[in-house]
DNA sequence: GTCGGCATGTAAGCTGTTACATGATTGA
DNA sequence: TCAATCATGTAACAGCTTACATGCCGAC
């Protein structure tokens, strides 16, 4: 598993709650990695338990406390232990190829309006990664410097976002097409 | 689930043993699919017990019996409700974009020699999925037309790999240089 | 004779999803 | 008043991985 390192990653950046965490997967972070609330609450458990990461009740008046958890140094130690070994190739299971694959027993238009559909989000996606680049791109020589290997990551996400609506429009051309 | 759909999505095109599904996952179908014998043996099982699909035995002299699994009429009206409904959009969850991310903390040569790892595998990957789509191309136009939606979900195979390469040339272009 | 391919499975355990649960504050 | 945001969780279940298990055949 590696939300546990997921978890991990972020909070050694810089120290959150488990809210903060789901925010991170939901906005920027989604292209990459994904996780539910309930999932990530029970790992912050574990990692606490497992010693890795420590935790500060931070009460507030106008809103619920948070639990705002930092690593320890055994944390940090099995963070790097993690990164320094090689990762598995990543898989994929992609229901929307199944669909395609299999189209010719399906209704041909709703192929069509399936594919239309997912082209919109990947569209919004798109348009979100490239906002928060332009914004990268404003901050100063230093700041870039800092943000390098995260700004790396974000051009995963818009290279994958934009090779996707190229396939997209190259299948949507040929279905309508033919 | 989808495997369910994915395993009667093959079988509908062409009646096949476990042995075979997995097979397909293991080569051509493997930028989409993915799913381990073990998994593949148990959903057949359910499917067979859900009036999905029949079972026929293949004895075979020289090698072991096989078992051939065909869609039923219940099987094929299940695949055509479940294609019917909206996909969800696709979970990622990609451990080495998480290690780029927090790569600040690790090892920098660690870093360029598994981005370089995986690039290899990345382009071996795209070299097989060209090699099919050759093949693709010396059909004739009438059996062109008839593997043309699998030839589509082929293509997402071939351009997202391309766009892979090319976001791991320019992060280890951005790596090495700096 | 050992390794890889063919061909099938069981069982235990880990990971991830869905359903259920609470409760305050703020804006429409 | 209704919905959304903030903030946390438990419990049951579904999905997937890892370990274990068998046995024949052909090639090196």
């Amino acid at each position: 598993m590696s939300l546990r390192h997921a978890i991990l990653t972020l909070l050694a950046t810089e120290p959150g709650s488990g809210y903060d965490i789901v925010q991170h997967f939901k906005q920027s972070l989604g292209y990459f990695w994904n996780a539910k609330h309930q999932q990530v609450y029970q790992e912050l458990r574990r990692l606490s338990e497992d010693g890795w990461l420590a935790c500060q009740l931070d009460a507030q008046s106008d809103k619920p406390d948070r639990k705002v958890y930092s690593l320890t140094r055994a944390g940090l130690a099995e963070l790097q232990r993690w990164q320094a070994e090689p990762a598995a190739p990543n898989k994929i299971n992609d229901a929307l190829l199944v669909k395609l694959y299999g189209g010719a027993l399906a209704e041909p238009d709703n192929l069509v309006g399936e594919l239309e559909r997912h082209r919109l989000t990947h569209a919004d996606t798109l348009t979100r990664l490239q906002a928060i680049e332009q914004q990268y791109r404003a901050l100063s020589a230093a700041e870039q410097a800092q943000q390098r290997l995260p700004y790396l990551t974000l051009r995963r996400g818009i290279l994958g976002e934009q090779a996707w609506l190229a396939w997209a429009d190259e299948v949507l051309a040929e279905l309508k097409g033919a």
